[in-house]
RNA sequence: GCCCGGGUGGUGUAGGGGCCUAUCAUGGAGCCCUGUCGAGGCUCCGACUCGGGUUCAAAUCCCGACCCGGGCGCCA
């Protein structure tokens, strides 16, 4: 900005040792306090706030007038001295010598920044570059950094490589799921709903291990607190795995995550109230027939073969308490590329990590023989044909291979006790929502 | 998509036929106040989602639309 001094601290930088010190601040006006002959404002930035003082009779009429009339949440930069004083928020204040008006904000504001009256979600969002103003708010995405941060340090330190597959992709590739339909210059084409295709195709590459972080879009009608129509999904795929070898790095990573948070983002929580329960692995495994068998005991009835009900995750999340996987799975719900085992057709080895309150991810060893899996395919309705370009990545040698895909926004939420999926995503994606 | 619940100042709420020219908080405008830190005190400003209907009388009851919340279903 034309003339305009940068900003040489934040807010937490400037400390009572630093008496006497020029600095720039710049943010917000987060409030203002005018008690008459002493006038407050308080400037906030992303990591905190600075007292700026001015004394009536120390001050010029000019700055003063100039502070008067600043509206809340207004943009402005401040030059001033740093001093030290015991009775000041932080120790220390700022004496103003030039305030710079960056933004001035229009009256009235749509949402209580202050924090102090709790709006509803759909009127936070609706504002949400105002909505994470508010610290508490702005921190779930300090953190949602620091989770995939975590998430990538965990799996470059395995040996995988990330990698970026197209998320538009040709019809219906998978069966299943609905998807969101757009217009491909001529011909009509989906947003991918899954990696899945794709890193099992990089499976036949020799890549050997990668992992994605990327959208996937699902064109369902849920409209609940856990599910979102674009959503982040954390993928791997290894070859030469099974599936214990990659329920073992999911336990191991959600253990990662979570001293990673512990450690690096102590500040973000304490912000949050959320204190993170210990969580180290092996997690408990509990087939699906056990499940059901655990489940009939509190009376939720489920025939062999039926996938969980809400009722029946939450029942059984409260008898399991902790993360836990359920393994052996009927090979009827799951997808025609999950591997069955050998002995028993019918059950096939696919796992899905579940979390108290919902499931967080589920994956499986792959068939990665070509004539099973294109038996498979056709066996759940679906044509050979317009599979080729996945399955002929089967022809010509594929390793064994197993995968999953966690869900990030379900481990955010769970992680921090937060009840809305919508909450842990910037602008969410939902049934009724694609505004902003 | 189904079932419940709900839409009142900018924000969050109270009120469920007449007591409503509608409560409280927050906010905005202004005045007073030299250490506030959810500052305090005083004055003022600002609202019944929309459209039909019932009734002497509707924010309140009924119908419809729109919007929102919760649960379920759907969702590898």
């Amino acid at each position: 900005m034309e003339g305009h001094v940068p900003r040489t601290h934040y807010s937490k930088e400037i400390r009572p040792e630093m008496d006497g010190e020029e600095v720039v601040a710049a943010g917000w006006v987060h409030e203002r306090r005018d008690l008459g002959g002493l006038l407050f404002l308080i400037l906030r930035d992303r990591e905190g706030f600075v007292q700026v003082t001015l004394r009536k009779d120390r001050t010029s009429e000019k700055l003063l007038e100039c502070v008067k009339r600043l509206s809340k949440e207004s943009v402005v930069s401040v030059r001033g001295i740093v001093r030290s004083d015991k009775r000041a928020p932080n120790g220390c204040e700022l004496i103003p010598k030039e305030i710079k008006v960056l933004s001035v904000a229009e009256t009235p504001l749509p949402l209580e920044v202050s924090g102090r009256i709790r709006s509803e979600l759909d009127t936070r969002l609706d504002v949400r570059f105002l909505d994470l103003r508010i610290p508490r708010n702005r921190e779930i995405f300090r953190i949602r950094s620091e989770v995939l941060k975590a998430i990538r340090r965990f799996l470059d330190g395995r040996g995988f490589i990330e990698v970026n597959t197209p998320k538009i992709v040709a019809a219906a590739t998978e069966g299943g799921t609905a998807l969101f339909p757009i217009s491909y210059f001529e011909r009509e084409a989906f947003l991918s709903q899954s990696p899945q295709l794709y890193k099992q195709m990089l499976m036949a590459t020799g890549l050997d291990r990668v992992y994605e972080i990327a959208p996937i879009f699902r064109a369902e009608e849920h409209d609940t607190t856990r599910h979102l129509n674009e959503a982040t999904s954390a993928d791997i795929e290894a070859a030469f795995a099974d599936h214990e070898w990659v329920m073992r790095t999911l336990e191991a990573l959600i253990a990662s995550v979570y001293e990673n948070i512990r450690e690096n983002s102590s500040g973000s929580l304490e912000v949050l109230g959320v204190e993170l329960p210990e969580v180290k692995p092996p997690f408990e495994r509990i087939t699906y027939t056990e499940a059901l068998e655990l489940l009939a005991e509190r009376s939720v009835e489920l025939e062999w073969g039926e996938d969980l009900s809400t009722a029946a995750e939450k029942t059984l999340g409260e008898i399991m308490g902790a993360h836990y996987f359920i393994v052996e799975w009927p090979t009827s719900v799951k997808p025609y590329y999950t591997m069955p085992f050998e002995s028993r057709e019918e059950v096939c080895k696919a796992f899905d990590l579940m979390h108290p309150r919902m499931e967080l991810a589920s994956g499986s060893q792959r068939i990665h023989d070509y004539e099973m899996l294109r038996a498979s395919i056709e066996r759940c309705g679906l044509s050979p044909e317009s599979f080729k370009f996945y399955l002929d990545a089967f022809r010509y040698g594929m390793p064994p291979h197993a995968g999953w895909g966690l869900g990030v926004e379900r481990l955010l939420m769970t992680m921090l006790e937060i009840e809305n999926i919508r909450e842990v995503i910037l602008f969410p994606r939902d049934r009724k929502r694609l505004v902003p």
